[in-house]
DNA sequence: GGATTAATCTGATCCAGATCATGGAATGAT
DNA sequence: ATCATTCCATGATCTGGATCAGATTAATCC
């Protein structure tokens, strides 16, 4: 068998579970638990519980009951939105550490969105009461949260300025440093967005087609802004996208 | 001197500071304080300053060290972001009773928005941090605030998904839906949307031009959709408006 | 009431990017 | 290694809505 030539690192097919030291060190991990004591959290750990998923399956589909919030252990997923028109919108992207899914009691029972490993996954779920007696017994767990919530509201809001105010490769190259920023490792082909990353997907991200990415991504690679090949885009000249996207700050 | 035509009642130009009858009033009023007692939001009262706003001041602007939290006591607001274009993005339409302004510490000091009085705003303003000791004092609280974040990020996404997908006509028809259930008021014109609201400000909305809107608005209105005039729509049919936003749930 | 100003409407033109169509290259299966 | 599949590149065409340009109408001022 070839070796495959994307220089992406990620386990993309087969589900696992994480480990009980692991799950501890991914709890320790997260911003929002980083305040509590060892004991605390060996507390917290024991509401968790523990979901395998590979390469495409739906953690949950948006519409289902929303009982439970999630925190990723590993790998990568993707938050998006149906379309009548079948076209996806993707709202997000997701990697150890972050939560997602049912957090809120007041917006509703349902989950707004769908969840989709964009590799294997290894995901902790308590259920969202539990979650929420968390937060009142720790308040600063809750303020911590309340800020990534606020963070999260910030981004969605830099996003409607740029699909109300940009053109298609403007919001490409604020999209490809947005994932720069949060997936980007250093390689030798550039600062690698280490999570498989298709035209198609990227199209989603940004409202235009795989086309249009297409073309705009050939011609970053042609002005030798960017590496690029199947599924995988490397960023080696960040502040040539940055004057694209008009990111002045 | 000829009357008004436009059914909107709000006034419009004077500046006025609000009594301490009606700041009580308001703040037993606001959702996320509804589970205070009343000597609690007497003295929650002594943190909040008093600021009156015309019509067109603006509040703060995007860049300003986002030192206070702002309740508005009477008025409507509307947050935005300019654009290098000159275009600005109308993100959200404020009344009584909601919060907006430095929440958070934790993504930067400055505001992302700009605010600015659509009426005459009598607004609370209170420091960031004491606001943050009041949610972390009262988790109750903090759990509130957390949800209504949550339930503007689900509606940002609900934007971005719009802007995504969905055609000119549609996002206006969705955004008047919004503004109606928003700002409605019966009225024999029709279901009223409460606040001057040009053509302009509709297209900083939708992401269109006043061109389009008033083409969508003019067509609306023949169809028996809406009633309109100058810096105001009144909704007549909503089935028929949601039908053609799709909103089918 | 008439003049002035600002909002709105409407037509004509143009273009960014969607759509349609096809060929080529990387990957996985056998 | 070969084939089938999936992803990607690129050309040709089409169109929704922006842009440009006036014409109308409502509100305010005197």
């Amino acid at each position: 068998m070839r070796r495959r030539k994307t220089p992406v690192e990620i386990e993309r097919t087969e589900p696992h579970l994480c480990s009980m030291d692991l799950r501890l060190h991914i709890l320790h991990g997260v911003p929002f638990f980083s305040a509590l004591r060892h004991e605390q959290i060996e507390e917290i750990n024991q509401q968790f519980h523990e979901k395998g998923f590979s390469l495409g399956d739906f953690l949950y589909y948006s519409g289902d009951p929303a009982e439970s919030l999630y925190i990723i252990a590993e790998g990568r997923v993707k938050l998006l939105r149906h379309t009548t028109s079948g076209k996806d919108v993707l709202l997000d992207l997701l990697i150890p550490g972050e939560f997602f899914g049912g957090l809120s009691t007041a917006s509703g029972s349902t989950y707004f969105e769908t969840a989709q490993a964009l590799t294997s996954v290894c995901a902790l779920t308590i259920s969202r009461d539990n979650f929420r007696a968390i937060l009142t017994r720790y308040p600063d767990v809750g303020m911590q949260v309340l800020d990534l919530v606020t963070a999260r509201l910030e981004a969605a809001h830099a996003t409607i300025q740029q699909l109300s105010s940009q053109s298609a490769d403007q919001r490409i190259a604020y999209t490809l440093l947005n994932l720069a920023g949060k997936l980007g490792e250093t390689h030798e082909v550039g600062l690698l967005i280490q999570t498989p990353l298709s035209r198609d997907e990227l199209a989603d991200m940004t409202a235009t087609t795989p086309e249009t990415v297409s073309r705009v991504i050939s011609q970053f690679q042609r002005d030798g802004y960017i590496n690029t090949g199947r599924e995988w885009i490397a960023v080696t000249d960040l502040s040539a996208l940055r004057e694209i996207a008009e990111i002045t700050f």
